[in-house]
RNA sequence: GCCCCUGUAGCUCAGUGGACAGAGCGACUGCCUUCUAAGCAGUUGGUCGCAGGUUCGAGUCCUGCCGGGGGCGCCA
């Protein structure tokens, strides 16, 4: 019996008890049950009585005890207790935990798939760097959160787009172009300008493609044309290296030479928000809760960087999506209010049709202390320096653990240590540790034919219930992530649960081995526990690919 | 001044109103003839920033204060 399994049967009894009179409330739509911390509280318990209490107008002992006469009689529960202030505390027979291995098995890279966000379609916006420069560590962390955060929305059913927000428009893009253009003549940079080696590298290419740039009527257009184009390349073949791909990389520019930035200005101009003063063309946004209203067209007649922003969102409705979700750094958070107004005033809801989900910053940590990201002194960490120093693996595992809510530190000394210091390599440990106790079972001639023969019901020991119920989260586990938008709860999971459980059961040596020894032929339990194994590096391959991490065969 | 994030063990951090607040690192002690010791067990270590409030129940929600980070442009 898995967790949604029970939660469906402790609701049944409530509907059973509502029609037999005992019980007067409106039965709730769902019911969750959670892992007691304390062992003696069961394997799983629900507060549902508490909750009912009040609607019900009894003491929640009472209800309590009402429903643990019901879920006695359930198959698969072996006891229901009444505790504390109204707890049911329920304990299944080891039969029906074994059975959540038939589950994972039954579903192979699908288990931990939910229906949660079925039929929605989403498009999520994440790193969207400008392409001025490589992407450094600010950007890094969004590529690997974000990718996660897709990958987990999938898993619960959406279906979503990743899109990457091209900004090749504007005064920092001519800037660049500019710098190009100083450093193909050899010049110092500008003032306001790029300087990085990066920039004389490109400006190299970009004369090494069209040798008489300089010569043409607008050499610096020659620069900004094919140097965005070169920079472009080399951000997204670093994310593809990162393990990032992108369905839609949107041009900023060809929302201005479409008209489409027009058009969303009098859209709103038809739905009353739009005004002018003092030469500029402005939106309300006050009118839906902003500080102040904005400038969408300036006096001098240039697009504000807002009115991009306006094309943009209405591009993505009309393309289809019933949610629009960004991922800002909290450098940008003041746009929130904005651009929740700007939502409002096209008719639609923020929160809903507009999603802005805000992460923290990150910090280069050097032997503990703070570095400060300086160019001339070459502390820029770029997504391939941080590859380079760590790799893939450990770093979208440590880039994704953490919550967005938190400012994240960069130890390139720590997250290279391939110790227990380092989380990523505990969970890849575990799943290679069970990678090799199969393939020593295939090698002792124990055949999937023969382990499907197993009896799960043989699945006893302690451990193994542990394991067995950790197991079992994931499904949960997956959707709640998905729901909160917070990829990190699957690495904690994969940590703080399974992985966990799963070592504890191995190291277990005299009571819980899977491998027969001596030449024996392996016993029924033997059977059940390699099948647990299977199920067991499953969830962990399903859990470490939700966040873009490999599961090795061998370490 | 206003807005957002944050404050939990010596350090790094989990903990979507539940029961006795957890993990890793560090320190100390054990465990490799036997499925991978990148592992396991144990000991140590907490006024969950402070003060009120809501609740049967608060690390979690509300208010105020204090500390840390970020943001408040006709910049992008």
């Amino acid at each position: 019996m898995t967790p949604a399994e029970l939660g469906a049967a402790v609701r049944a009894a409530i509907l059973e008890a509502v029609e037999a009179g005992d019980l007067a409330v409106s039965p709730p739509g769902a019911v969750t049950v959670e892992r007691p911390k304390v062992k003696s509280h069961g394997d799983y318990a629900t507060n549902i009585a508490l909750q009912l209490a009040k609607a019900a107008g009894r003491p929640p002992r009472e209800i309590a005890a009402l429903l643990a006469t019901r879920l006695g009689a359930v198959p698969g529960i072996d006891a229901v207790e009444v505790a504390g202030p109204g707890f049911l505390n329920v304990h299944l027979s080891q039969a029906s935990l074994g059975q959540v291995v038939r589950q994972v098995l039954d579903r192979g890279a699908a288990y931990g798939t939910n229906a949660a966000a079925a039929g929605q379609s989403i498009n999520l916006e994440f790193v969207s760097a400008n392409p001025t420069g490589p992407i450094h560590i600010g950007g890094v962390r969004w590529a690997a959160v974000g990718d996660a955060l897709a990958r987990l929305l999938e898993a619960s059913g959406a279906t979503v787009t990743r899109e990457y927000y091209f900004n090749d428009h504007g005064a920092q893009i001519d800037r660049f172009a500019r710098s190009l253009l100083t450093a193909a003549r050899g010049q110092e940079a500008p003032e306001d300008g790029y300087s990085g080696a990066y920039i004389v590298d490109i400006a190299k290419t970009v004369l090494a493609k069209v040798p008489d740039a300089l010569e043409q009527a607008d050499p610096q257009e020659v620069f900004r044309r094919e140097g965005v184009e070169q920079m472009f390349g080399e951000i997204r073949a670093s994310l593809h290296d990162f393990g990032v791909d992108f369905d839609v990389y949107f041009h900023e520019n060809s929302l201005h030479e479409s008209g489409a930035v027009v058009r969303a200005v009098e859209r709103l101009r038809a739905n009353g928000h739009i005004y002018e003063r003092d030469g500029a063309v402005w939106l309300r946004t006050t009118t839906f809760g902003d500080d102040k209203d904005r400038v969408v067209l300036k006096s001098d007649g240039e697009p504000a960087y807002i009115s991009g922003d306006l094309a943009y969102y209405l591009d993505k409705r009309e393309r289809g999506f019933d949610r629009v979700v960004i991922m800002l750094g909290a450098d940008h958070h003041g746009y929130v209010g904005r651009m929740m107004a700007m939502c409002a005033a096209f008719g639609d809801t923020p929160g809903v049709n507009l999603e802005i989900l805000i992460g923290q910053m990150v910090n280069l940590l050097r032997d503990g202390e703070p570095l400060r990201m300086s160019k001339r002194a070459g502390t820029v960490l770029t997504l391939e320096d941080l590859v380079e120093a760590v790799g893939v693996d450990a770093a979208r595992y440590a880039l994704a653990r953490s919550s967005a809510d938190s400012t994240l530190d960069i130890d390139l000394a720590l997250w290279s240590k391939q110790t227990s210091a380092n989380p990523v390599y505990y969970v890849q440990y575990a799943a290679t540790r069970a990678a090799s106790i199969l393939r020593t079972a295939r090698e002792l001639g124990i055949t999937d034919e023969v382990l499907a023969t197993a009896d799960l019901g043989l699945l006893t020991h302690p451990l193994e219930a542990e394991l067995l119920k950790a197991l079992a989260e994931l499904p949960a586990v997956v959707a709640t992530a998905a729901e909160l938008r917070e990829p990190h709860r699957i690495a904690r999971y994969l940590e703080e649960k399974v992985a966990k459980s799963a070592q504890r059961w191995f190291d277990e040596k005299q009571e819980c081995r899977a491998l027969p020894q001596d030449g024996e032929a392996a016993t029924a339990t033997q059977l059940a526990r390699l099948q647990l194994w299977t199920a067991t590096r499953t969830v962990l391959e399903n859990g470490l690919r939700l966040l873009g991490v490999s599961a090795p065969e061998r370490m």
